[in-house]
DNA sequence: TCATTTCCTGACCGTATGGTCAACGTGAAG
DNA sequence: CTTCACGTTGACCATACGGTCAGGAAATGA
């Protein structure tokens, strides 16, 4: 049974799964709360609310709340960078770029919080994972400007500027998160529906291949 | 002279042009620290510092900080609305959008820290200035999307979603700035040139006009 | 059962914040 | 000179915040 595993398995939990578990229901309230209010706004008492866990209780699984937001923009980050794996083994542009739209719509669709808390990092001048953009970024911006040179020298798409179809890339999947709410606004005031999200991102396909010259 | 001319104004000024003075230099103040701290980090002793005026002074002129700060999202949403005319008499897509590209990304380089608070006000879930995405934002998009579908009846482009293709303009063209930091930082820690800033636009010009048909 | 480690939390503390206010300065009009 | 509206500001206040801590509860191993 449900109710019988459930019990068992807290009545028999290590001590790690206790922590495991808390640490998770903390970083996901964290996401939501700095998402929503930045994390100027944010307070602890706020994440402690939607947690369900007095305040006090937090501070000892995250000694700060500079910590608890590192782990947070650092969680992101790394989902952030899995969707490049679409990027390398990819013949041409058509899969790897398109593919990587694919995989970044569906992450803003996702994880909306997360984008955000992203992207109000960076706008704040990235101040806790500065040293993020300046090796992992960097490294893997690289390496993806040098598959777009290649699928150009061979002729797959137009000589583009790799670095400026990146950000076009960047800007445009995470629009869909970062400004949901407008989007929202815009469409009655009702969230995308499945079949729209479908068309968002066959449109945004489109237009980025088209004007690559990969269709 | 210069200096009897100042002299001369500052002893003949009128009332009304103090107010006006100090009110703008209130509000550039405050919109750099709301961009760079975000509304909840930023606090009226910073922007009375950066104003070079006592915290109490802020207040006569603006009774709270919301008050300040609905200010200056205001004054942002102007300014980035002037824009649209661009798009009005435009013959045809590569005038119409092209130009609007231009403008759009002459702001982000103008204005980078008003896009900042407008991207975090929006990405907050617009507490403040939700009224104008449901009347004068919506308003606006409705007219272009018409525009967008005359040009696609009349043959002149591609037959893109408008919606689509207005959302990967917005993002794109501001991502310059809300982005700024990070496009810095991939740029070897040095903001654009102003032959940098001519590429990114003729990039994404090129990229967006050939996605959507229009050369 | 007992000892030990981990987990939990109400109460508390120093600080910083948004906002107020009374007193003062200033300059134009009568 | 006097008046008076406008502009200025140091000092102050109530609140809310991040963070601490002592002491207790619960789980684990011997």
């Amino acid at each position: 049974m449900t109710a019988d595993a459930q019990i068992s398995r807290i009545k028999s939990g290590k001590r790690t799964d206790i922590r495991r578990e808390n640490e998770r229901v903390i970083l996901d309230a964290a996401e939501k709360v700095f998402a929503e209010a930045g994390f100027g706004g944010a307070t602890m008492q706020l994440i402690a609310d939607m947690a369900g866990l007095p305040k006090a209780n937090l501070h000892y699984y995250f000694a700060t709340k500079e910590d608890l937001y590192r782990k947070v923009v650092q969680q992101i980050f790394e989902i952030w960078l899995d969707a490049a794996m679409l990027f390398d083994d990819a013949p041409g542009p058509v899969e790897g770029i398109g593919g990587y739209i694919d995989a970044k719509m569906d992450i803003s669709r996702r994880y909306p919080h997360g984008s955000k808390v992203w992207a109000s990092e960076v706008m704040h001048g990235a101040p806790v994972i500065q040293d993020y953009l300046e090796t992992t970024l960097r490294d893997w911006t690289e390496g993806r400007i040098n598959a777009i040179k290649r699928w150009i020298d061979d002729g797959k798409m137009h000589p583009v500027d790799p670095r400026h179809l990146l950000y076009l890339l960047w800007a445009t999947t995470q629009h869909y998160a970062d400004f949901g709410h407008q989007i929202q606004t815009l469409n009655g005031g009702r969230p995308l529906s499945d079949r729209q999200w479908q068309e968002a991102k066959a449109s945004v396909k489109e237009m980025v291949l088209r004007g690559i010259g990969a269709i």
